[in-house]
DNA sequence: ATAAATTTGTGCGTATGTATC
DNA sequence: GGATACATACGCACAAATTTA
C-alpha cells in the first residue's frame, strides 16, 4: 500500500510541476493539507521535511512552506553527466585527436569531460585517481601510466570498478584488469613494419624501442619475430630505452650503430618521434633519406610529415579510436550492469606509405 | 535553550569524530538512545533522521543505525574545484597547446579541468555557457565563437558574470564584457609580416583573410595599414572567405589570383592552414616556393614545417598563453572580488623565419 | 504599535507495521 | 518463531516566528 506521507509528497510535487504553485507560492497550510488528505499533522510534517530535504520547497515558521526557487547549480551535474579522460600527456603527438574523438561523440549526448594528464608518471595517475574516487564522475577513460610494468596503481583502479564506475582503457590494457579496452595490436604493427622492409629487401634492419611501456614492447615483440621467421638477425637489442633517457643518450647510442662498419640499411623507430630525430641525427651524418637510409615509424601523426620526406609509418586509429570509446561509454552509462569486457577493440595496423623507405 | 534533538546529534557526532564509533559500526538503539538522553523517542528519531540526511549515518530497518563511511562524493566537487574551458575547436591547430599550457597550471593546483567545444557554432556555444549557468563550475576560460560578430550569446556571459563566475576569454576579447583577456595583437601582426616583406623587396603583396573572425580582420587591417603607410595597394579585397567556405572557392580564388598578368610575388595568409592550401596549390601550378612565390603564415604551428620547406610564420604565444590565462584563473579563483579587468595581456607578435620568403 | 490568530518547530505518548537477527 | 529495531501513523501540548486584525 503505499504510504500515505507519500502520497501527499507526491501531490504537492505534481501541483509544484503543473505550475499550479510556482516558485516562492505559498503552499497549503499544514492544517490544510492535514484535512485534504485526512492524515495526521505529523504525516504531513513527515512529507514536507522531506520534500525540503529534496529541495522542492522551503519552510518559514510561523510564515508558511513555499515552493523553491528552480534549483539551478545546488548540485548541476547530477543531471550533467561527467566522463573523467585521464592521459599520459595531452598536447603531445596523437592525443589530441584521441581526445578531440571523444568530446566530438560526448558531446552529442550532452555528457561533459574533464581532462587531466599523467606525465606518465605513477604517482601523479594516483593523485588523479583518488580525486575520481571522490566520486561525482560517472565514468573514466584511461590511458594507464607506463603500461609494461605491473599495475602500481592497481588497488585504485580495483576500487573504482568496484565502486561501479564504468571503467575504460586506451592503448594499453591491463590484464588484470577485466575492463575493456581500445588498443592498437601493436606487436602485428611490429611484424607488418617489418614485412614491409623485408619486401624491400632490407636485411640488415636496426630497431629502436621503448622498454617500459607496453606498446614498445610489443612492437619490438612483432619485430624481433618476424625477422626470426626470416632466419634474420634481429638488431634492437643495442636500441632500447626508457621514457627518462635524455634524447642525448639515444643519439649517442645511433651514432655509434650509423658510424658502425655493419650498419643497418633501416630502421624500426618505437614512433614518429624518434624517427623524427633519427632522421635529423642520419641527416646531420650527411645521409640521405631514404637512398642511404630506410626509416619507418609508428603512429602516422603529424611529426610524419614534419620533415623535406613523408614518413613511411604503421598507422594509429587515434580518433577513430577515441570515437570508438566514448561509444562504448554512452552504452555502459545507458546500461552498468551488462558485462562490456567483450565490446574492446584492437586496431589492426596498417602501413601508409610515405617516400622514407627505398627498395635495394 | 538548546533543542534537545540538537543535544543528541552532537553527542552521536562527537563519538563519531573521537572514533569512539567508526565507519559502519553499529551505534545505539533507539530505546537506548531514549534511555542515555532521557528524551522521547520521537526525538532520538528526528536526531538520526537528521543525521542521515546530513550523510553520517544510515539507518537499516530491523538492523539497527550505523555509522556511514567517510563521505567522500557526495559532493566531491565542492572541494575541488572545476574550471571550464570551452574553446572553437580541441584537436585542430594551435589548440593542443593552449589546453595542454592550461592544463598543467591548473594541476599544479589541483584544480580540474572541463572541456568542451563549440565548432565555432553560436547555438552549440548558447547550449553550453547553458550548461555552465547551472552551475558546479568555478571558472570559466573561452574562446567565444565568429568574434568579429556582436557576441550573439552576450546575455548568457552578462548573466554568467554577474553571478560571480570569473571569466577569461582568449584568443578575442569581445569590447562589451569588462573581463580579461590573452589575445595575440592581431593588427600588429599583420603589419609585422608586411613589414618584412616589403624589407624582402615585395612590393606585389596580396593577403588572403578571413572576414568573420577578429582576428582575420586584425591581420587584414595591420597588412593594408602597413601597406598604405608605404604608398603600395594592398591586395587583399579579392580573397576574403568566411569559415563555411569551401576550399574549392578559396583555391579557385587563388588559382584566378596566380594565374593573373600581375600575379603577387608573395602572400599573406590568414593562418598556417591557409598557407598549407595557397603551398599546395602553388605547387602544383608547377611554381617553387620561395623562388616563385613567397608565402608568410600565421601562428607558427606545427603545420608550418609540415612540407618540404620551413614556413615562415608569425609566432602564437600558444601555450604560454593557456599558462598564463590559467595563472590568472588561478589569482582570480583566490580573490574573487578584486578586478581583473587590467590583468588582460596583448601578445606582441614576432616573426619566426623560415625558408618560405625569398628577397627579390 | 499591540494583541490575537495563524503557522511552523519542538517534544511526548502510543500503536502498529515490517525487516533483521 | 520470537525478540529486536527501525518505519509509519495518529493525537496532544506548547514554543517561536510571522501575519493579520
Amino acid at each position: 500500500m503505499e504510504k500515505k506521507y507519500q502520497i501527499v509528497i507526491d501531490a504537492v510535487e505534481k501541483w509544484i510541476n503543473i505550475g499550479k504553485y510556482q516558485a516562492n507560492d505559498k503552499l497549503p497550510t499544514e492544517s490544510e493539507l492535514m484535512n485534504m488528505f485526512n492524515v495526521s499533522r505529523h504525516t504531513v510534517r513527515k512529507s514536507l521535511s522531506d520534500l525540503e530535504t529534496k529541495g522542492v520547497v522551503y519552510r518559514i515558521q510561523g510564515g508558511g512552506t513555499f515552493v523553491a526557487e528552480e534549483k539551478r547549480g545546488t548540485n548541476a551535474f547530477t543531471d550533467n553527466q561527467i566522463i573523467a579522460v585521464l592521459t599520459t600527456h595531452i598536447n603531445d603527438y596523437i592525443f589530441p585527436s584521441i581526445i578531440s574523438g571523444i568530446e566530438s561523440e560526448l558531446s552529442r549526448k550532452s555528457i561533459s569531460l574533464t581532462l587531466s594528464s599523467t606525465q606518465n608518471n605513477e604517482d601523479v595517475e594516483r593523485k588523479e585517481l583518488l580525486k575520481l574516487l571522490n566520486g561525482g564522475i560517472n565514468g573514466l577513460i584511461v590511458e594507464p601510466t607506463k603500461s609494461a610494468f605491473n599495475l602500481k596503481n592497481f588497488d585504485l583502479y580495483d576500487e573504482l570498478i568496484k565502486s561501479g564506475l564504468p571503467i575504460i582503457t586506451i592503448n594499453s590494457h591491463p590484464a588484470q584488469l577485466n575492463i575493456p579496452y581500445f588498443v592498437m595490436d601493436d606487436f602485428r604493427g611490429g611484424q607488418v613494419a617489418t614485412e614491409y622492409l623485408l619486401h624491400h629487401n632490407h636485411t640488415n634492419i636496426l630497431g629502436i624501442f621503448k622498454t617500459d611501456d607496453q606498446q614498445g614492447i610489443d612492437r619490438m615483440n612483432g619485430f624481433t619475430d618476424e625477422m626470426q621467421r626470416s632466419q634474420l638477425t634481429s638488431n634492437a637489442a643495442n636500441l632500447l630505452f626508457q621514457s627518462g633517457d635524455s634524447k642525448q643518450r639515444i643519439s649517442q647510442h645511433l651514432l655509434d650503430c650509423l658510424s658502425s662498419s655493419n650498419r643497418p640499411t633501416a630502421i624500426i623507430c618505437y614512433n614518429d618521434q624518434v624517427a623524427v630525430i633519427t632522421y635529423n641525427l642520419a641527416v646531420s651524418l650527411g645521409m640521405r633519406i631514404p637512398q642511404d637510409l630506410s626509416i619507418i615509424g609508428f603512429d602516422n601523426s603529424t611529426l610524419s610529415h614534419s620533415f623535406g620526406i613523408q614518413l613511411t609509418s604503421i598507422d594509429h586509429p587515434k580518433d577513430k579510436m577515441g570515437h570508438d570509446a566514448a561509444g562504448l561509454m554512452i552504452k555502459m552509462l545507458d546500461n552498468p550492469t551488462k558485462d562490456y569486457s567483450t565490446n574492446s577493440e584492437i586496431y589492426r595496423p596498417i602501413i601508409i606509405e610515405g617516400d622514407s623507405v627505398v627498395k635495394i
